[in-house]
RNA sequence: GCCGGGGUGGCGGAACUGGCAGACGCAGCGGACUUAAAAUCCGCGGCCGCAAGGCGUGGGGGUUCGAGUCCCUCCCCCGGCACCA
């Protein structure tokens, strides 16, 4: 075909459906007719905010963002045709490593290089025909938008939620940082898999383990069970209780005890050893001369192994005795204080009562360095015989003196109490989660607000001083040293407070922290005096519908509730959640199933599909392949089947059916007359109560997809519909009147999902601009219903033949029917007729003997 | 090891609450159109079998008139957690 030169954005009817053209035409006068900018209210519409996660400012807009954003905006685009004032923002996640070290790679500094991505990644978004409201972008990079994230910080110092701290911290040797806790992945970094070491050194902190109750529940939120699951764990709450074992010998610094951690309280007279983990504080001091160079020892070598190496529980047990005793307050016993790499200074106490006969870790440990086991809860039907492995089950307890003969399920509760009575104790709850740390020693972030005065010690900046600007001039060396301690210009600067002379912070903030409110800015981008105003609040949060990938369960999504809740309790915005109902699509593979990249050459180029298919084409198949939470192998050959679909509904909705029930030509275009009546041809009687069934029966299928975001069966369904109306159309004239209802609901149920193509024959077939202004129609149950089904005749569950019955037939007709056909007649013939099973509108069942 | 999710044609997948398994597509085969090809259109298509019929939703067992769907058990794949006391 030649190439044909047309009007770009209204092309005559019956031309060729040429998908680039159209959508860069409809593109661009949306976009002039601010079609999608959404105020902040509208009288009579209820608001709706729609958010798809923002993307990272890498360069490319990948085929993951397309999978993850096209579904998204079908939804907000059927929300807004349901009538509702839908927000539906898009912004540039733009601080973070990758900027940083292309700055070190090559010769571009990270601001350069993250504003050039935004501009490419802006196009590429553009080029996806979503109802994003531009006039909200977010880029997390610029000082209006990271002067409130230094406020959000100064807002949780004051609220108490941020503290510096001198800590063993997770550090990546490859990206000269320290990392959270949630980015450390099987012990290695998660951005770049090197083996994790610990340092130590001072960091801040959120305290997000105050909210660790609180983050537990997560009720009214509509979210995937799997998700929330993954947080419960993630947050790892265990009821236990504290006990203190006394010192034999008090600490040189007047430290008289140790305090542990134990689910099983029960065991405690079990206890042979106690365990400090090799960085406890007490070591050092109860160490005595005889062991310190193995104790010194040991502790270094902790130091320098890495987290995958500590944590991996192949290992053979390790550990060496201090030399010191503490003493059990309950039997009064004497037991050795060794120390272990398997104890963490960083959960509970950071020490261990060694239980080696209800302990399996503890059994380990015991048998290695031989120390004694005693059972003091007695397995059913034990002998007394030495146990080969721990017993962890439910058994009586013995040994335990006043507590001997309780059922050990009960003696957990009477062991806390007791301690809690005599004051060396009592219940506790532990949790897994730990604070979360934000500093970075990196250049490309929000430095952290905060300021060291040699007078007033730690100083925060004040509200009206931020932001505190990144400095453009600087040095991007890879030291371990935030780039910004390089600066003198940055560091110096003095006191708020005193006057004298201080040091800035040179920190900056963990770009999750910019991540965590963004949603709440583009309630009110533009707003020079606070983050977000009380009104934008109250008119847009929380977010009804979240979209996004699950691999943010555990990191963004926790870290997002936890400044909510802490937004909440500073009385800055209403609710208790930021996500009321979360939706995360799965993973979209390469053709070979596997994960996409370039080391595999296995990655599909979005901008390509879209040049070659069209970009409704290539959302509706992202919508096709299969259910959005699975996710799946993108089927580059697969695509052709949605493109000639788009195809045949183009030349379905241009070349329309000779139509009867005249008049013709104003029945497609104008009000529609009282229908005459008029003798047909029976096919064509038939036709409009068959095509108006058709349209008003995939309706009911797409509004119910659409809500359950089933996107596959509602592509389905459309296709089907498309089909049938061509058969319709191939089989001779057609009603006019249903002719014009038909296709028109079919393209309204087009509209979310190709609105380019929607659009494009909605003016084609003059039809008042836009489509996606247009109400979303109403199914009619009673055109939808079918007359006459075709069902299943069984004869002892096994289909036997088939009837076309009228939906509402009773029992006896079809039976009576039934008895009619051969086949089942034959195999009743002689036999009683048992049972009778009537499914209407499915199946009939003679159960004979 | 523990906790989730999942195994359906050659492939992606469909199947409301236990009711005709394989919708809708891709690839394939046959045909029409064409000088030819592409594109398009029509038709076929789970497996075995000439047919009647039989067998089929990871394997085995069960409940039921009837099981992809419910119960028991085993296998495999994916995700999360894992020396957290």
């Amino acid at each position: 075909m030649t190439a044909r030169t047309s009007d770009e954005s209204q092309p005559a009817g019956g031309a060729r459906y040429e998908p680039a053209e159209l959508e860069r035409g409809w593109q661009r006068r949306w976009e002039q007719d601010a079609l999608y900018a959404t105020p902040d209210h509208v009288e009579g519409r209820e608001n709706w905010y729609a958010l798809t996660m923002f993307p990272y400012t890498s360069g490319d807009l990948h085929i993951g963002h397309w999978f993850a954003m096209a579904p998204s905006d079908a939804a907000a685009r059927f929300r807004r045709m349901q009538g509702y004032n839908v927000l539906f923002p898009m912004g540039f996640d733009a601080f973070g490593l990758p900027a940083e070290n292309a700055a070190i790679r090559g010769q571009i500094h990270p601001r350069d290089w993250t504003m050039a991505n935004i501009e490419r990644m802006r196009g590429q978004l553009k080029r996806m025909g979503a109802m994003f409201d531009w006039r909200r972008e977010l880029n997390t990079s610029a000082p209006d938008y990271y002067r409130w994230t230094q406020w959000w910080f100064l807002q949780l110092y004051r609220q108490g939620l941020a503290y510096r701290a001198e800590a063993p911290v997770n550090w990546c040797p490859s990206c000269n940082t320290t990392l959270a806790n949630e980015q450390v992945v099987d012990g290695a970094c998660e951005r770049c898999d090197t083996a994790v070491e610990q340092r130590r050194m001072a960091q801040w902190f959120f305290r997000i383990t105050r909210y660790a109750e609180q983050l537990l529940g997560h009720e009214g939120l509509q979210w995937p069970e799997y998700v929330k699951l993954m947080q419960r764990n993630w947050i790892g709450r265990s009821e236990g209780a504290e006990v203190s074992f006394a010192l034999e010998r008090p600490a040189p610094d007047g430290t008289a005890e140790i305090r542990v951690f134990t689910t099983r309280p029960d065991t405690l007279c079990g206890v042979t050893f106690m365990v400090l983990a090799p960085e406890h504080p007490l070591v050092e001091q109860i160490t005595t001369d005889a062991q310190r160079a193995a104790v010194r020892a040991y502790v270094e070598a902790t130091k320098h192994a890495t987290e995958i190496e500590r944590q991996s529980t192949e290992r053979e047990k390790s550990g060496v005795f201090t030399g010191a005793y503490s003493v059990n307050r309950i039997t009064g016993e004497r037991v050795p204080v060794w120390i272990a790499d398997y104890a963490l200074l960083t959960y509970g106490t950071g020490a261990v009562m060694g239980v080696p006969a209800h302990d399996q870790r503890d059994f380990e440990f015991a048998r290695r360095f031989a120390l004694p086991v005693r059972v003091v809860i007695a397995p059913p039907g034990w002998d007394g015989a030495p146990l080969v492995e721990a017993y962890l089950g439910p058994g009586v307890m013995v040994h335990s003196g006043r507590f001997d003969g309780l059922p050990n399920e009960q003696g957990k509760g009477a062991i806390a109490q007791y301690a809690e009575l005599e004051g060396w104790g009592g219940p506790r709850i532990a949790y897994r989660l730990r604070d979360w740390l934000i500093s970075r020693q990196r250049y490309w972030g929000a430095p952290i607000p905060m300021l060291y005065c040699e007078q007033c010690g730690i100083v925060p900046v004040p509200e009206q001083q931020l932001p505190v600007e990144l400095p453009y001039d600087v040095e991007f060396r890879p030291t371990g040293q935030s780039p910004l301690a390089l600066s003198e210009r940055f560091v110096r600067t003095s006191c708020p407070q005193c006057g004298r002379a201080a040091r800035r912070e040179t920190d900056t903030l963990d770009t999750f922290m910019c991540s965590s409110w963004y949603f709440m800015r583009y309630a009110d981008p533009h707003n020079r005096e606070r983050a977000v105003g009380d009104q934008a609040a109250q008119n847009w949060l929380p977010v009804d519908q979240y979209t996004g990938g699950s691999e943010h369960a555990t990191m963004h999504l926790l870290y997002a509730r936890f400044f909510y809740k802490a937004a909440r309790d500073a009385g800055l915005v209403p609710g208790d959640e930021p996500f009321t109902r979360l939706f995360s699509q799965g993973q979209i593979l390469g053709p070979d199933g596997r994960r996409m990249s370039k080391s595999r050459g296995n990655v599909v180029a979005p901008d390509a599909q879209v040049e070659h298919w069209g970009a409704d084409a290539f959302r509706a198949y992202l919508m096709f392949l299969g259910p959005w939470e699975q996710g799946g192998p993108y089927d580059v050959d697969g695509i052709v089947g949605v493109s000639r679909w788009l195809h045949r509904l183009w030349a379905l909705i241009t070349q329309p059916p000779r139509t009867v029930a005249a008049p013709v030509a104003e029945s497609i275009h104008g009000p529609l007359l009282a229908q005459p009546p008029r003798p047909v041809a029976a096919a064509v009687a038939e036709s409009p109560r068959e095509l108006r069934r058709l349209a008003h029966r995939t309706l009911q299928r797409v509004t119910s997809d659409l809500e359950h975001f089933q996107l596959n069966t509602m592509i389905a369904a459309l296709m089907e519909m498309t089909n049938g109306l061509q058969r319709l159309r191939d089989a001779g004239p057609v009603d006019a009147a249903a002719w014009e209802e038909g296709t028109r609901l079919l393209l309204l149920m087009l509209a979310p999902s190709c609105p380019h193509l929607a659009e494009e024959l909605w003016a084609q077939t003059g039809r008042p601009y836009s489509i996606h202004q247009q109400p979303w129609p109403a199914a009619d149950p009673e055109l939808a219903r079918r007359e006459s089904v075709e069902i299943a005749v069984q004869v002892n569950g096994r289909t036997r033949g088939r009837l076309t019955v009228a939906a509402d037939a009773d029992e006896a007709a079809v039976r009576a029917e039934a008895s009619g056909h051969p086949a089942v007649r034959d195999l009743i013939a002689g036999k009683t007729v048992e049972r009778v099973i009537y499914v209407p509108e499915r199946l009939l069942n003679l159960v004979v003997r």
